[in-house]
DNA sequence: TATGAATGAGTCTTCATTCAT
DNA sequence: AATGAATGAAGACTCATTCAT
């Protein structure tokens, strides 16, 4: 096996990850079909199954170029409001992540039968799934701040919130405060839970 | 009038909500074709056609058809306690309608693709957006609880995160502790906005 | 049987015979299923059995109101222009029946597969299947004109010529000079006929 | 590039026209389904769809692959009788092209709703709408025939006349004297034309 | 590595007709 | 005379996947 040929090779699969991309932002979950992929990427019907196993396991691989998170998610906070303030900012940048591909895709991307948004699926792990656990866990040594709840319930508090903030972002058609309402309710939450 | 015919033709369409509703708990939403549904009922497919204009027709009917608000949130409560335990209430309610009819179905139904689900959309509201508004103003007005965000600012805070969780629930195909989920994260919130 | 009840059958069948014919004008032919013209009707499904025995029964009784035609197709004419100007005539007035029914109406009843266009299959005949036969036999007769083309050729001559003219102008959506051809062609036929 | 797939590839097409055009003589338009056509050609139902886009599709080859114009049509006639048997030459060659087809399949395309019947719309012009305007012009130039009408109107009477001769014959199944009419009606019209 | 031909079960829906009431 | 529930075959088309080249 050649380099030349290893190369191709990774330039197809990387066709194929970009038309994929492309169905669903334009067309929707329904329209992704491997006849459309394959002909979205110029590459052949076989070609894809050389490449990908079955259309689930392209899937898998699918969304994991999401922006990386946290400035100084390992920096440990001095203060309660400090902490509510970092942990709202990383979604605020979220939130900005999400407009940049616009509602239209995210409304295709953000359906239950979406297996990449499972944590418990998922290795690598985009947002919402990568929460601020460890920040927290981080901020309650230091004794910043105190919770009684599970770590783990708190973070799938804060994912499901967020997903809740996406889907009302995405049903209005991008017609909502986005960023308001993720910076209010997440306080409203976190206030509450500390 | 009920003669026989009536009652007959009653009985197919209850025979083919049985029938949908069997299928979708046992082998799934991807499962549920008409020609599975008439099968199961014992009824030709014609027959279907008859009763129900389309398959979306049908599936119209779960959702449409969901439990009524509890009537007691008409009554003043007498404290804080009270109000959220009330709150929790409503919503556990819908856990065990959503529970009924299984995450496969859900997972179908919460797409931000389906504007059934948004409130500037439909006039006759189910769960999740008939919220507990004019509940929340009542308490308010008895000075039983006080807080400072407005009324529809909380309303949506609520819908997103009733919505979380039965996305959260969906994803995990009903491997959640959904009830666990939704009155903690609720009451957590709700702690932080009194 | 009552007289009342003779009525109310009759009524019945003009019921769905109204109902047919606006199906045809307003959707077309293809949608001129029998669900369809009972619920036009405002019949039960059952009643149109009761009525026609097939749907094709239906059909074959359809198209029998035509305009009656000839002003004066039984006086001898006294010259070979007056025999072309009143054929010509009788053609000029079913354009303007044409053009009353629309060029939707008919575009769906000028298909090959509606045989009540079928001369061979009618026994009381509509436009443009009862000729000028007959006037041309008496002119012919009174020596005022000579052709040496059997009488049935020519009226099935004069027949293709008046079908392709209303079927350009439906093709057209009534966009052509319907009058202008119908009287151009059949007067460049007409002469050389004679 | 002549490969032994591309050659299997074009079998199975030719298998599939071979098997629509038998069922068309055989049976009728109406047996002209998917299924039919794959079972005779003995080839998948998937595979069909692999070669034509639609159903539709596969239509339109018999339509579009019409026979070319005579080739003659560009050498200017010798006298007034040529001009005519030529013109009758050339529908005579589209009589015998509908009667390969069948009336059943040609009283489907024969529509005025199917606009590629429409000489304002097509570019690529099949029979009857490929006419033989710029042969009369040729004639005409040569002094070899004279006529008055607009060369657009004799074309499009022409064009009319075609259209009710194919109209006639389906309507008929078949069983009229499709050329001779054809013939006759031809003649005795460019004769009153000249 | 890449092609694209082939598969065939599966999708929802429409239809003319029958028949017990 | 009238109802409408029931039938079930048939319709066009989509799909993920396999495999010989």
């Amino acid at each position: 096996m050649t380099g030349i040929q290893q190369q191709k090779s990774r330039e197809t699969k990387t066709k194929i990850f970009a038309a994929a991309k492309k169905i669903l932002e334009r067309d929707g979950y329904d329209k992704l079909s491997i006849k459309n992929i394959c002909k979205e990427a110029g590459v052949s019907n076989g070609s894809f199954y050389h490449h990908f196993k079955t259309k689930d396991d392209l899937l898998s691989y699918y969304i994991e170029e999401q922006p990386g998170i946290d400035p100084d998610l390992s920096t440990p906070p001095s203060s309660k409001e400090e902490v509510i303030e970092t942990i709202v900012n990383v979604y605020l940048n979220y939130v900005e992540y999400c407009k940049t591909l616009g509602p239209e895709f995210m409304a295709n991307y953000y359906t239950p039968k979406n297996q990449s948004l499972n944590p418990q699926i998922r290795t690598k792990r985009p947002y919402p799934i990568i929460t601020v656990g460890h920040y927290l866990k981080l901020a309650k040594e230091h004794k910043v701040i105190e919770f009684f709840l599970p770590l783990e319930a708190v973070t799938t508090d804060i994912r499901m919130l967020v997903i809740g903030n996406v889907f009302e972002w995405c049903l209005k058609k991008g017609d909502a405060d986005f960023a308001g309402n993720m910076s209010r309710s997440l306080k409203t939450y976190l206030n509450g839970l500390f």
